[in-house]
DNA sequence: CGGAATCGTCATTCAACTGTTACATTATCC
DNA sequence: GGATAATGTAACAGTTGAATGACGATTCCG
């Protein structure tokens, strides 16, 4: 479930909006303030922050510039919202890292569709990833290895979706805990260790030669890139050529 | 550089566009009719496509659909430009599958602004780090020299990671314990010698004279800016000529 | 309710990594 | 050239990090 926040002053926009989007099955929290926004975002971490630029408390371009100085909160997609029309207002608010920006009034389905265009590309909407023998079904929560089908919990499930979704990518404990089991989580990172292990048994051939999912020391864990045999020969034909200057 | 292909009937339009995203620093293609747009794309492989819905001669809303329905073009987003303003025509456009919907009249700015949106979170920070043969990958945490996978350690990682990605910049070893280790270090600052020996070591093919980690006595270490790499390797070219010469 | 599956934690083990030291080598200055 | 400081290098001992097996707690399901 996607949550959103929602930051806007006007109380009869904030409660049809608010009730549009619980309608459309989001998790939803607000505030009618831009006092202690950051704090909000820090706390629900939602997936999604929706601000109005003209607050009178506080100006959303501010906002909206602690969000991206912010690590935890910087990759959350802004939508923007405000009566400001200008030329430069419109500007200054998508440079300043908005993703999308909406003017007033407007159609509160273009705003839902617009919501979800922000969640759309996010998950590679491929219903299956597929990586040597290894297959992946979303759509039906199944995983099959070399035509055979594995038993994986919802966990083991969930990690090896995560991971597979980014090839090639290394993440930290911490990530995976955040992206696996929510931020809300109250876990060890040492819990990771062993659902890799469990993953491992079930699909690697041999867990002590991960074929799948590669340990890296001091960082944490990544799935295989299936191009990383393709990229490093492609990188040999070109860098033959320097070699042989060096070599003359 | 990104590649955008614009579909678009109106001349005048289509030629500010043209013009516009080519200064943008984008490569450009595009066609004044909706006949063969798919054909086009298929061809051009762009990056992005901005499409209008009313052309004389096709209908914009069925291109995306079958730019949607294509495998090889259904992950490029897709921008829609129309005069139609109707709340039906938007959430239709959108939810078709378009990334973006800018009512005519616009600014071109704004569409620029628009056009960078959906690059932007493609390459928040640089990935990868290159220096000759020498390449390194932030996200899979690898580093190749010479088409040839090495096997670095966190501290040596994050060492070269530090030094790759600000070249030509000598930084004392305080500076490093600093940026490597972190503010609460405990270190010696010798040690930054040892890890750069262990660096040299697997980087360097003759440690003896270090072609991309620099000492500079009494300040510290550099990596080698990228120019300055071209151009000993271009004198190295040019002395294995002479050489050559001699030889011959 | 009972049993099985799943979940998360913990303790142990071992290999790999870390940081220090001592000593060798090189550069710099007089 | 020789003294001196800075850097390069090798070896070492302590520490850390990941793999693993075992354990209790919880949930699910009949």
């Amino acid at each position: 479930m996607k949550k959103i926040v929602l930051i806007e002053d006007d109380s009869d926009l904030f409660a049809l909006l608010k009730y549009n989007l619980e309608k459309e099955g989001y998790s939803f929290a607000g505030s009618q303030t831009g006092k202690g926004a950051l704090d909000l975002f820090r706390r629900e971490r939602p997936d999604l922050i929706i601000l109005d630029i003209m607050l009178p408390d506080s100006d959303g371009l501010d906002i909206c510039k602690g969000i991206r100085a912010t690590p935890e909160l910087s990759h959350i997609p802004v939508i923007f919202l405000t009566a400001r029309a200008s030329e430069t207002d419109r500007i200054v608010g998508l440079e300043l890292g908005a993703n999308d920006y909406i003017v007033k009034p407007f159609f509160v389905r273009e705003l839902i569709a617009r919501v979800k265009i922000q969640f759309r590309g996010q998950q590679s909407q491929q219903r299956t990833l597929k990586s040597g023998g290894l297959e992946l079904d979303r759509s039906s929560c199944r995983v099959v290895l070399d035509s055979q089908e594995l038993q994986l919990t919802a966990t083991e499930f969930k990690l090896l979706e995560f991971l597979m979704s980014r090839p090639g990518i290394v993440f930290s404990r911490e990530q995976l805990l955040d992206g696996v089991w929510g931020h809300d989580r109250a876990v060890t990172d040492r819990t990771v260790d062993v659902y890799i292990l469990r993953l491992r048994q079930k699909v690697e051939g041999d867990p002590a030669n991960p074929l799948y999912i590669r340990s890296v020391r001091g960082f944490g864990y990544s799935f295989h890139h299936p191009e990383a045999v393709e990229v490093s020969q492609a990188a040999m034909a070109v860098s033959s050529t320097d070699r042989n200057l060096q070599d003359a």
